[in-house]
DNA sequence: TTTTCATTCAATCATGTTATTGAATGAACA
DNA sequence: TGTTCATTCAATAACATGATTGAATGAAAA
């Protein structure tokens, strides 16, 4: 039975580029868009050569691909079921390990109470026009793809440019995903505001991940759609 | 930003686990049904005291959990969800890295060249009563959990009880999972006797964690079912 | 209470992994 | 053709992991 064991060799390959919280931490901003080097380095606070380790082992074990554009080189993630791995692999640890649970209870406690909008409800009502769908992530992860119709104004500078946003129209926020800060921040701050705001439940790559649509500032970033 | 680090080691811990294809067999086992460290020391060769270490880090992990039934502790998956983990893995494993697409072609090509069956048209064609579905594996397996109706002849003795099977009716015969070769080799073997036979397309974890339904021989070993 | 025995623990060695440094590529652009 | 500079390589030290022993638990059964 080598064959077998040679299998579970190879996908542990894969499981084992999951075992460093640096990469998934890499693989949570690959998730928003491609990346270069550089760019994942300054993000994540990593030397660029320890960058360039974790992203050449990731692409060794098929989670990432990289394309030369120019001088610098793009690492994006292989294929969005790469969103689907990490999400189904946050839901185990969410369900099963206490310190999650408490991390998630202690720091995105929605303080509103109200519960998250899902995509399907946030698709009808966008469609619908009533609402203003809010991106609070940086203007480069917007530029890569965001969802449709969406108004843009980081986390940082959402204070200082709140005035940009119509107070009679609710607002649906998303981030970077379930576990970002951003959008709770921005949903507290705008109902501090007088808003009626509420937060979209996933964020962007899990948005594109169900093959929702989705809106590209311009395309130098946003490579090959396999 | 602390919070994201922390949440990412603690997925992490998750991820370390599917870094070892000892433990990714000994979670196909376990995806089967409940087992006791013996019974899994046994059939993947470990050694008890190996298994036991591996069995443990997956509790920690949170992805099994330990249940004591008289003198044995019996060991299963923490929830279905560590089966779509690994069809997911195996998916992006499968898609991207060459060895395993090798390693599938070589040992799993279907020389009948006939379409593996779906669930759902397994559902449909049992209900009817035309088909005999066939679980190939050991019995042991059958008794933890089965689709209903389905009749056991390990692979190791199809060929001297494929008398027991009646050559007018169509075989669909199903074992582990999609990389589990029994029912490959029964098909064969099948095909060669004369028989229609098909390979149900996924094994019965799949089966199970798609929400279809289960027969169950006796319970002793089929523990809580959350 | 005592015995039994499945499981776990503890200690060890060999091996693999991570972060850091500074140097080396090598493709792109002039 | 030569220069630039983003990325990768190579070497190292600290650290983590896996398999193997044999002994130690401790719950169940007698």
């Amino acid at each position: 039975m080598a064959f077998k064991q040679d299998l579970n060799n190879q996908f542990a390959r894969m499981g084992k580029v999951l075992g460093s919280g640096r990469r998934l931490e890499l693989l949570d901003y690959l998730a928003q868009g491609a990346r270069s080097v550089e760019q994942l380095a300054t993000v994540s606070g990593l030397s660029v050569a320890n960058t360039s380790q974790h992203l050449q082992k990731m692409q060794q074990a098929g989670l990432v691909r990289a394309e030369r554009h120019g001088k610098q080189i793009f690492y994006q993630l292989a294929d969005n079921e790469v969103i689907a791995l990490m999400t189904v692999l946050r839901g185990l640890a969410e369900r099963h390990l206490a310190e999650v649970r408490e991390m998630v209870s202690m720091h995105l406690t929605r303080r509103d109470g109200l519960e998250p909008v899902s995509a399907e409800e946030l698709l009808a009502r966008a469609w619908s026009g009533l609402v203003t769908v809010l991106d609070v992530r940086p203007p480069e992860e917007y530029a890569a793809g965001h969802v449709p119709g969406a108004v843009n104004i980081s986390a940082e500078r959402l204070r200082e440019k709140i005035a940009m946003l119509d107070p009679s129209r609710e607002v649906i926020a998303y981030c970077r995903g379930p576990y970002c800060t951003f959008s709770f921040e921005a949903v507290a701050l705008l109902r501090a505001e007088g808003f009626s705001a509420r937060r979209l439940e996933a964020g962007f790559p899990e948005w594109k991940q169900a093959g929702h649509p989705i809106e590209t500032e311009h395309t130098p970033l946003e490579l090959t759609h396999d």
